[in-house]
DNA sequence: CTAGATTTGTGAAACATTTCACAAAAGCTC
DNA sequence: GAGCTTTTGTGAAATGTTTCACAAATCTAG
């Protein structure tokens, strides 16, 4: 398939949630123009993102939000279910697996792992802590598809190293660390120190 | 100023980063070669983001560690001290208070807001949760500069209306919702269902 | 069924960002 | 200090993304 920018991917993600808003309202059918209003972008910028993938809309009535929606599904991988380990059982993890937007969108937190052996052997949300020296038993027992990595910048890059080895192809970083990976392995990162600081420059440059 | 791209500004603070470990680990002086390899760009690209700023660096030999740490710091406008106010005291905001990235950055918060009467008046990292009614009145008597959204996606949009109502000119928005504000507002907002669907993109799309 | 109004889909143009490539500056060696 | 090496800073070229603008398709009203 042709590369899309990952600008695109993006507002294909805000679109489907535009349109799971619409589709609630009771809303049938959406334009472009209208659509690209809720996002804060231009019809001509819709039109172009989906046209990437196919043609979805009626000419005179725009788009059928079920279909749309069915469509977007499909192309952002949305239909399967996610299998997730996450690593690092500590503030932003706890936070994470109470997430409901997890869930709700096919991706299921099945491993929980650290090395504080305080945390190991608790609850959390149904599941037990594990040492992540168990790792590999664990994945064998029950496969996944995406490691969610919590821990320390420190640890970050070793954890990252582990889990490819064990061969993770994706991966969610929410530790303030740049990490190497190779090729075939996507990793997105969230990280809150770059937007603070994304923050500090729009307010001190204007 | 000439206009800087989003991509250029998170770039220099990744650069930042990584001078501070080379400062860390004694090195005075640094190549764009050393440092574009370190985050995993090219040496033209590291030199066209400074020369946007200026030209740091001697030919020859490099860029002096700590005077790029300097200038980097200036650009990004870290030199000052913000004053935030969270408004949300679920469990992504009780991760945020205590997540030390805030402090050593020069971010201090010094309101917590909420709707639960369950919660308001609660000790928080050793600051009282107050009534959101009350942020008029809090404001005035301490106001801030940043207002750090972590509502639910429901009330994110009315708190960002009353936020900028009251003077404020940046948020940083964590609820999973697309806000609407006038243009002389900065909003950065962390989406993690986007970074989940552009994960679940690329694992579907190769 | 016709005429007018909408709205899509898409090449082409405009704009933005990244990469290339090289002169100029500075360091290093003998 | 002459000659060789390294590395910056930056126009120009290449590449990527967004916007424009319009033909083609479909709908709506009478």
């Amino acid at each position: 398939m042709r590369k899309i920018a990952e600008s695109t991917v993006r507002r294909l993600s805000l679109y489907l949630r535009f349109l799971e808003e619409f589709e609630h309202q009771g809303i049938e059918t959406v334009s472009s123009e209208a659509l690209a209003a809720r996002g804060g972008t231009t019809s001509a910028q819709v039109r172009k993102d989906l046209s990437f993938f196919g043609s979805f809309g009626k000419r005179g009535l725009g788009y059928s939000v079920a279909e749309l929606v069915g469509k977007l599904r499909d192309i952002l991988g949305l239909g399967r279910h996610y299998r997730v380990a996450m690593i690092g059982a500590g503030k932003i993890g706890s936070a994470l697996v109470q997430y409901r937007g997890f869930k709700t969108r096919g991706f299921e937190i099945v491993h929980i792992f650290d090395t504080d052996p305080a945390k190991i052997g608790r609850e959390w949300n149904g599941l037990t802590v594990r040492d992540v020296r168990q790792m590999a038993t664990e994945f064998e027992r029950l496969p996944v598809d995406i490691a969610v990595i919590v821990t320390p910048a420190e640890a970050a890059q070793a954890v990252a190293d582990r889990v490819v080895k064990l061969g993770i192809t994706a991966i969610l970083n929410f530790a303030p660390a740049q990490l190497t990976v190779p090729d075939d392995v996507v990793v997105k990162t969230v990280n809150l120190a770059l937007e603070l600081e994304a923050l500090s420059y729009a307010l001190t440059n204007r």
